[in-house]
DNA sequence: CTGAAAGCGCTAACAA
DNA sequence: TTGTTAGCGCTTTCAG
């Protein structure tokens, strides 16, 4: 019944061509005062939406976007982004979509600058990234933003060169969950501890707002009978680490420790298992193949779900449907904090999105 | 690079025309044994893909949905789908997609019959629908079928006329969940309830498998120390149910409870709160205004979200990639089962999807 | 049984 | 400054 108004009827209501209507709605000038306004009135009055099909049609050219991600080798949790990019591209096949990956040593900001460059080099029409050094990154995105590249963010987000969209979570309140989490249940006071493990000095701001989410959840509890403290671990000699999750296990005092990195919660993880449980609680992030195991045995009580996989495929459709269809993108695309627990972790592993 | 293998191409290859491919394509017969094989065989080798975007512009026409769902106005759940249609019909505003809502009463099975009898009369392409009472729905969607019309479930499914996609959770599981999230910390034995309340009789698979899945729970915890209870309150007098709910607190061994029905939650949560909370746990469903009150109040623990909204809208969006795209949908999507507690509560609420 | 041709709605190049 | 026109890739008559 309601005939779609196509920019012939335009055309002919406003006495003019296409071709008119066309460059009144593109904007691409060459057109008298006169002509303009008249279209303009028409369009508006008309309401008239372009039939994105028929323009996604005649461009028709193959839309170019980079993807530059931490090494899906170094680390599961970017392998999970991996998945996340196939099923996009899976997804957009049949629309020229030319997906390209630069994947950048996630321990190293020399590797993301060279990265950032290939990507520039290969001037793409859209950018999809993960901003894990902060100072190498605001550079490169102010250059995307010089030549107008736009670019979607996932897991942190930057504050001055503003993204397209930004795909992630509230670290800060991923934090708090992650302290209620340990905590709920616990009557007695004691020690609670966040652990960030890494292989290389790796100052993050990712790391730094769950953190401060985490001191907060203490600090709100009123009585000031918690202790919480900080543990960085940033090398990768096996001994000395499993020597200072010894002696921290050894304090009486512990109740729970929250360990922010995959790499982190599968040693962490280990060792408590090894050691025999007993009364420290443990959270940690994500459905990596060892956090499963552990949350099935007992080890780990709870996972926080950041759902990697999702982040970049959401970030990957919003910049195609943007470049596209010219759609219009949700700049602040919050993702839930989902609470992984033994009994909904099934639910998890079999639902379609994983 | 990657230039994109047209029908022209095949045509020019197997030396025909473009539209004796297509009549292969299509499977439209009339087409010379010869030049079939041919054709299929270099469809085959070229890994021919259809652009779907040429496709849906050259049908142009405008897909007609039926959307058959419990009324809104009657039940806040069945109000957050609604968020979902329109959500969806948002989404495909450029693509002549025609969504009509047919809204029948959640407690009349003849409502729901001379709904479904309208959205046959009026030939939909495709139908999304909530399979409410069984009985009839088999009846409707046996029709659907002989028709050739697709239809979408959500929420629940049906076994015997199998839909083109259902989109839900695991319910049996659900339950499960259900009974731990209450059982959880606890260590005392104890009488466990499980309670669906509603206005009027109203046999439905949907929460029995539920149901199932709590007092599987009990079962499995090998001792033989827990009671179930199931608790069917089918009754609008307020004053039968306050004093039945009354009797219930009053056990001294009941240790917590899980209502399966919005207007259930709303009710035990009031209840629950003036009596004074003390020991019994309470687990209810969704992100209703009610049921974040309470959780924020503490009268309830935990609500299981079933995501109302975006199983809608995946429907839509599964059923008109079917009709306009002839992409392929996926059978069984099963939502994840996501617990919400209060510390991840505003997550959920800040959240997209939401 | 097959091929030719007219569009679907929009864009962009080219003429006027 | 404007109008005309040739496609984008596919579907669907309509003649042969």
């Amino acid at each position: 019944m309601t005939k779609h108004i196509t920019i012939r009827d335009i055309a002919k209501m406003a006495k003019v061509s296409v071709g008119t209507v066309d460059r009144v709605i593109h904007k691409r000038g060459e057109v008298a005062e006169e002509s303009y306004k008249k279209v303009v009135a028409i369009l508006e009055k008309t309401g008239y939406k372009p039939n994105l099909i028929a323009r996604a049609l005649v461009s028709s050219k193959s839309v170019k976007i980079a993807v530059l991600l931490p090494n899906p080798k170094q680390d599961e949790y970017w392998k999970l982004s991996v998945e996340g990019i196939d099923q996009a591209q899976q997804e957009w096949a049949q629309y020229s979509l030319e997906l390209t990956r630069y994947y950048f040593d996630l321990y190293k900001n020399e590797s993301f600058r060279s990265m950032a460059e290939k990507v520039l080099k290969s001037a793409p029409d859209g950018i999809i990234a993960a901003p894990v050094f902060t100072e190498e990154s605001v550079e490169f995105f102010t250059s995307c933003k010089e030549r107008n590249i736009p670019f979607v963010l996932v897991n942190s987000n930057l504050t001055s060169p503003s993204p397209l969209s930004f795909i992630g979570q509230d670290l800060y309140q991923s934090g708090m969950l992650g302290a209620e989490l340990l905590h709920q249940g616990q009557k007695k006071p004691g020690t609670y501890a966040i652990m960030h493990i890494y292989d290389d000095v790796h100052a993050s701001k990712y790391l730094s707002e769950k953190e401060k989410g985490f001191r907060d959840y203490f600090k709100e509890q009123g009585d000031k009978t918690y202790e919480v403290i900080s543990i960085d671990l940033n090398h990768t000699h096996t001994r000395t680490l499993e020597r200072e999750l010894m002696e921290l296990f050894s304090n009486p005092k512990l109740r729970g420790i929250l360990v922010t990195t995959s790499k982190g919660a599968q040693v962490v993880s280990k060792m408590l298992e090894k050691r025999g449980k007993n009364d420290i609680k443990l959270v940690a992030y994500d459905l990596l193949k060892s956090n499963i195991r552990h949350l099935r045995a007992g080890t780990i009580d709870f996972l926080i779900n950041q759902n990697s996989k999702r982040q970049t495929f959401i970030g990957i459709n919003q910049l195609t449907n943007h470049l596209l269809f010219r759609k219009k993108v949700v700049p602040n695309y919050l993702f839930p904090l989902e609470i992984v627990a033994r009994k909904n972790l099934q639910s998890y592993l079999d639902s379609v999105d994983h």
